[in-house]
DNA sequence: GATTGAAACTGGCTCAAGCCAGTTGGTCAA
DNA sequence: TTGACCAACTGGCTTGAGCCAGTTTCAATC
């Protein structure tokens, strides 16, 4: 548009430019899952090129999954979805019994060494399908989530993104103090009697998003492991959600752990 | 070319009746892993198209991962390459004990009703990867190739192909008496003694070829859970590969496994 | 013999136009 | 009210032209 960005992306070609602007708003929810794409005319007209170059554009965001085109209709924005749902299952906390992380024990085992990168730590709105397992009150809608990157080695392997109800997090003091890494927010909270079991509720693999695929230094086209784990007290009341998202070819770290 | 293929095909668009010819020639072997393909301009000349349709074939073999296109050089034909692999492990043998196939065992539980379809029994000359673990004699390079489809209900969920060496089987008189399908060859090689510990050397992820997404019923885009074994006996001699191919989302099946 | 450079290839991307085939919503007649 | 039909939309696919940017080859030059 301007002087300024034609300068950085003069030799980006105008179908990824209209795929980029597309793709953003819908990273950005400015179109939600179900909105309808400007038809490929429209595009082109708005953008000013040919239609063909349109049509790239909604064929790269096809391709990626985050747009689904119908014969006669439009291309509409996609639910997500995931590519491979793998099954669930429990684990069991042995490796707490061991002073370790499961991520740390298994690098280890296979003579790596494990470490972590604290990527942020604030206090936010979790997406729905955390909101929906935490139970967060309507009205305050606020977690404190902390977004970590795990490493094997040179090689950045995990990044893991937990999210835990504000009120647990400011009523338990987690916030005035140094949280230990080894253990983790997950790991304090069960010092303070919180935390009876992690369910592995959901493995995926799927395509990365734009960041994940930065994190984890992906080259394009290769699919993650996204486990999901929710951490529930003896009620069954959750009080924790963590969202694991892997390379899948380190997945070894992953699979290797032992089932209960 | 003739009138008899246009008007079965007579809807068929040329750019994928293009790509078609291209994926049998590769599938059947006419163009092996590295072979260079005619440049698009030859393409379209060929097949009297435009060079855009001719490139869009292209794409489409690049989308399908069965090519890839490097600028200024031409496209090739890939080397067959995992999406995803999980990890090694072994799996125990609790299973023959039960009475049950594991898939059967599975099956039960999860109170589905688990059958085979026999797909076809005969003798073959094994592909390199199987060749390599079964150490078939140079000369013969034969094996008894028998492939099965699985059903969970009405699902079709497993393809699975076992290879035998010739000798083997006919040495231990397989082709001569009714093989009991709730255990497959496995389990007659066992009864007679040769097999002692079965090995799952690979897991992949992967798109299915076209042969195993019409078998399994998948629709396009749907990857597969691809799974290598090898039967030894104590001395490490591999008597046996199997491979299954298996629905991704129906992994469930396969990953409920007890691990050893 | 080593280096350079141009020509002839390759795929990447775009344009402007056109026809086809689905979908949708309205109009008009039964 | 119901049904048939048509117009205006949508994406699917092709054409034939052109320019750009990589790679390879080979002949001319040093």
């Amino acid at each position: 548009m301007n002087d300024h960005e034609e300068r950085e992306s003069v030799r980006r070609p105008p179908s990824k430019r209209i795929a980029d602007e597309l793709r953003q708003a819908i990273e950005s929810g400015e179109l939600t899952p179900g909105a309808k794409l400007p038809s490929e005319r429209d595009l082109a007209a708005h953008y000013g090129t040919a239609r063909n170059t349109a049509r790239e554009a909604v064929r790269i965001l096809t391709d990626a999954g985050l747009v689904i085109a119908e014969h006669g209709r439009g291309a509409y924005v996609r639910k997500p979805q995931a590519l491979i749902r793998l099954g669930n299952d429990r684990y069991s906390p042995k490796y707490r019994d061991a002073g370790l992380s499961p991520f740390l024990l298994e690098c280890a085992k296979q003579g790596k060494t494990g470490r972590f990168e604290v990527l942020s730590i604030e206090r936010a709105t979790p997406p729905t399908e955390v909101a929906g397992r935490l139970d967060v009150s309507e009205k305050t809608k606020s977690v404190l989530r902390r977004e970590n990157v795990f490493w094997a080695d040179d090689d950045p392997v995990q990044r893991v993104t937990t999210y835990i109800p504000w009120a647990i997090a400011t009523g338990t003091g987690l916030l005035q103090e140094e949280v230990p890494h080894q253990y983790g927010i997950h790991g304090v909270l069960e010092d303070r009697g919180h935390v009876m079991a992690r369910i592995r509720e959901e493995i995926n693999a799927r395509m990365p998003r734009a960041d994940e695929a930065r994190h984890l230094r992906l080259p394009p086209g290769v699919p993650v492991i996204d486990v999901l784990h929710t951490s529930v007290d003896q009620k069954g009341k959750a009080y924790e959600v963590t969202r694991f998202v892997m390379r899948a070819d380190m997945s070894g770290l992953l699979y290797d752990v032992p089932v209960e």
